[in-house]
RNA sequence: CUCCGAUGGCGGACGGCCGUUCUCCGCGAACCGCAAGGUGGCGGGGAGAGGAAAGUCCGGACACCGAAAGGCAGCAUGCCGCGUAGAACGCGCGGGGGAGAGGGACGAAAGUCCCUUUCAACGGACAGUGUCACAGAAAACAAACCUCCUCUCGGCGAAAGCCGGGCGGGAAGGGUGAAAAGGCGGGGUAAGAGCCCACCGCCCCGGGCGCAAGUCCGGGGGCACGAAAAACCCCAUGCGGUGCAAGACAGAACAGGAGGAACCGGGUUGCCUGCCCGAUCCUGCGGCGCAAGCCGCGGGUGACCUCCGGGUAUUAGUCGCAGUCCGAAAGGACUGUCUCGACCGCAAGGCCGAGGCAAGACAAAUGGCCGUCCAAGCCCCGGCGCAAGCCGCGGGCCGGACAGAAUCCGGCUUACAGCCAUCCAAAAACG
RNA sequence: UGCCCUGUGGUGUAAUGGUAACACAGCGGCCUUUGGAGCCGUUAUUCAUGGUUCGAGUCCAUGCGGGGCAG
């Protein structure tokens, strides 16, 4: 299962992702496109940007109308919170994170995006543990 | 029998682990903010996408703009009736005539009538302006190329006649075209022609039927009336504008300065009139704050949905009637309605009664993974059948169509795997 | 979310309802030792599907695509 495929072995907590540690503020999104470092592959970009020496880390997800509809676009979002959700213990703390899909991320199954999302998390230094 | 078709309905089911939004109960008291206020922890219960949530094509509710007053412009609608005098519509239902397709009857033919089915944005072309390419002689106060006919001139010929030209007559035939100026038959004629006649069509009048659009019957006219208004346009009817990013509330912060002022400036939907405002005013410039909070926003509510049963009653109102006002008039508006009279329908629906129901975010919840099953698709096996194909308590593989609420409703349009139910008339086609 | 505008060759623009025109670019050819210039030729489902009309790029309806505005 997921478990079994982290980076880190998990703790034994739960995996939540609730919207307090979600990134809203639009202000935020600006730090992170100016001052962040970014990655990206073939379905995904991922910006890392860490100002703040603590508090909880915060995600935003972005799935423009390039990748597709509604219901797609829905898809897609679900799956990358999704994986946000069962690696987010290992973020550091008071980071955010963007990750922004790309097209080819419509096409994408489960696995292939866990694939993704986890190399280019290793290539930010997201998983201190793991890199 | 199958496929296709029409109409209506459904739009995978159950379960496990984890997660998410809202809400309720209990425990608990932490964080952010100047503040109003917001966020959050633990346990448990409940609720959480669609028939199209879509396109934004119509109509409303609701909110604000207060001259939301009149006119012009503009836009929309356009056979009739009903739903709807208990929202509105460009919607629905039914009817009418029309057009296309198929069939049948009558007839010599032209055509007429009937049946079935499909379609439509079906007011007006004597109110006006404009258009009808090419072809053709002529394309909208018709016209005369070939042909036809009378008369006449010339030539040839024994003659009948033939060839060529001219003044006229005519619109039947040929040919062109999308369309050739009523159709067809007969009479008539030099040849012809509604010139005359019958039938059909058209127009007008009268009567019957129908709420109406219309239709049927009778009489008359003698044809005068081409198409196109999805060309401009005319007529009738309707429309104030903007749209939840409408708009309301709460607090915080800051800095003012300039100009204008009744023959001026500004506001008021695109324009005009008119109206309103002008120093506690207006307009620029600058400053502060910011896509922040909260309400709107989700509901004991609604033009809601479903079902069965009942009956045509009651009330508001409309018409009629009376009065007042506006208008040159036609007509319109308002008030009253004491008494008297009229008011469902073919259907759809409406009325009365009973029951049911409901998500709500704001970088935006309704999910991720897995299992079992039910349909469907493909392949194989077996059976039936001439065949197309059908059936199977046989197996394997694959694996859910279109698509995601954003203020809320009513419609329309468009997308859609598969399944279910009903219908399939006349006729035709396939095996 | 609401509202508005727009669609013609590869690009930019034309076209009273009557054979889709022009410029540039591209391609082929002529000319030239080669290239450029010049000349000739070639390149369109007028976004799609229906409708009105004898006839539609034009008029109408629906859909599709592109762009813009907002407190």
């Amino acid at each position: 299962m997921l478990k079994s495929t982290s980076p880190a072995t998990p703790p034994p907590e739960r995996f939540r992702f609730p919207k307090s540690a979600h990134l809203r503020d639009g202000r935020d999104f600006a730090r992170v496109r100016e001052g962040g470092k970014a990655v990206q592959g073939r379905l995904l970009k991922l910006a890392l940007f860490c100002p703040r020496t603590g508090g909880v880390a915060k995600v935003g997800i972005i799935t423009s109308k390039r990748v597709g509809g509604a219901v797609v676009r829905n898809k897609v979002r679900r799956r990358l919170r999704e994986l946000v959700r069962h690696s987010r213990a290992h973020f550091p703390p008071g980071s955010l994170i963007v990750a922004i899909a790309k097209p080819a991320a419509a096409a994408a199954s489960f696995d292939e995006l866990r694939e993704e999302w986890l190399l280019l998390a290793r290539r930010l230094s997201i998983f201190p543990a793991a890199a």
